[in-house]
DNA sequence: GCTTTTCCATACGCTAGAGTATGGAATGTG
DNA sequence: CACATTCCATACTCTAGCGTATGGAAAAGC
């Protein structure tokens, strides 16, 4: 049960441990450079070790795919949980997150996957699952603000496509307080 | 000045010829499998030729991200200039471009390169180029239509954020009429 | 007609990486 | 203590792919 941080060269690794390092991997450099060999000196062991705890390659990256849908399911209704009359502020909280330097990295595994996604069904299948969970938690969050059934729809996808969408664009440039300018959008999507 | 079909081995290739081919493999597999030995078999010739017209694979990788860059550029242009009066709609006209599944290779070829920009700094000094392009048509009409510059800029960067984001999200099932859930979003974005 | 230039094929060497086979150390179990 | 199981290392084979060296055919220039 014990989750050491694995310094001692002691601690056998189980599936989990290559799961998250797969992930981390995703993050840093995408689903295409997802390799067996380098996750494994990633790990500090030999692809020996690998091959115990997987079937191939392609086990590990249905794994991944796995692990990655769970946690963001969980996430999705612990965020939109809100009491009830704070479904605004549950709305606003949700763009917060995406679009928070805190959440880089999470960011980062988002885009992998939507990327692997455009060419791997498993991932496909995976993020149309995680996506009909958003979508489901984030119209029953502006059906309770009070929009009928197809505002509420509309608004929810807007939202999600706009905090992807914005996660993905460069516009260093385009003004000196993009802060602000992502507030007023917030109001746009989700006004009170 | 020709450009035949090549379809007879004897048209010497050109510069520009490996450059669609790549595009094409860029749209349909990403950056990452971008191989010169691929591209090469796709036309039909030995990577021989490749290192006859690009001094090697960093070498396509900048000339296919400057070839979209200009072509990007161009088509911002063109998309919109708007008779005066006509703002509103060259700005929903403009939603629909991305949004239209005639336009499909070039929405694949838009999230390839954005991908491309995660791990490439030339990927992102382009991607940054045709933002900024883009960002700042779009504000100008959002201008043209009323609105001040700190609300335009907002709109402007909803509309590209949403566009891409929509178009790598997977809402099979979350509604049966997908189009007027987006004609609502239009209105959103871009109101009369 | 002979030469030069252009464009491409062939044949290398080299690295990354998938998957397999086998051995070996550590740990648990009788 | 003997033995089995667990977890990993080592040592292969095999393919994909980058870059280079060299040769050869076709066209262009003189």
């Amino acid at each position: 049960m014990e989750n050491k941080p694995a310094k001692t060269p002691r601690t056998a690794l189980d599936r989990e441990a290559w799961i998250k390092g797969a992930v981390a991997i995703l993050a840093d450099h995408g689903a295409e450079r997802l390799r067996v060999e380098v996750l494994a000196k990633r790990l500090g062991v030999t692809k020996g070790s690998f091959y115990w705890h997987f079937k191939d390659r392609r086990d590990l990256q249905d794994a991944v795919l796995e692990f990655w849908k769970d946690g963001r399911i969980r996430d999705i209704r612990k965020q939109t949980q809100a009491e009830p009359g704070h479904e605004a502020a549950a709305l606003l909280h949700t763009m917060e997150v995406y679009a928070s330097a805190r959440n880089r990295k999470g960011i980062a595994i988002e885009a992998a996957v939507r990327d692997w996604a455009r060419r791997d069904p498993q991932a496909v299948a995976v993020v149309e699952a995680v996506d009909a969970e958003r979508l489901a938690c984030a119209s029953r969050l502006f059906l309770a603000c009070g929009l009928n059934e197809h505002d509420a729809q509309a608004r929810s996808l807007l939202l999600y496509a706009y905090v992807f969408g914005v996660s993905l664009m460069r516009h260093g440039a385009f003004t000196s307080d993009i802060a602000s300018l992502k507030a007023s959008i917030a109001e746009l999507i989700a006004p009170r």
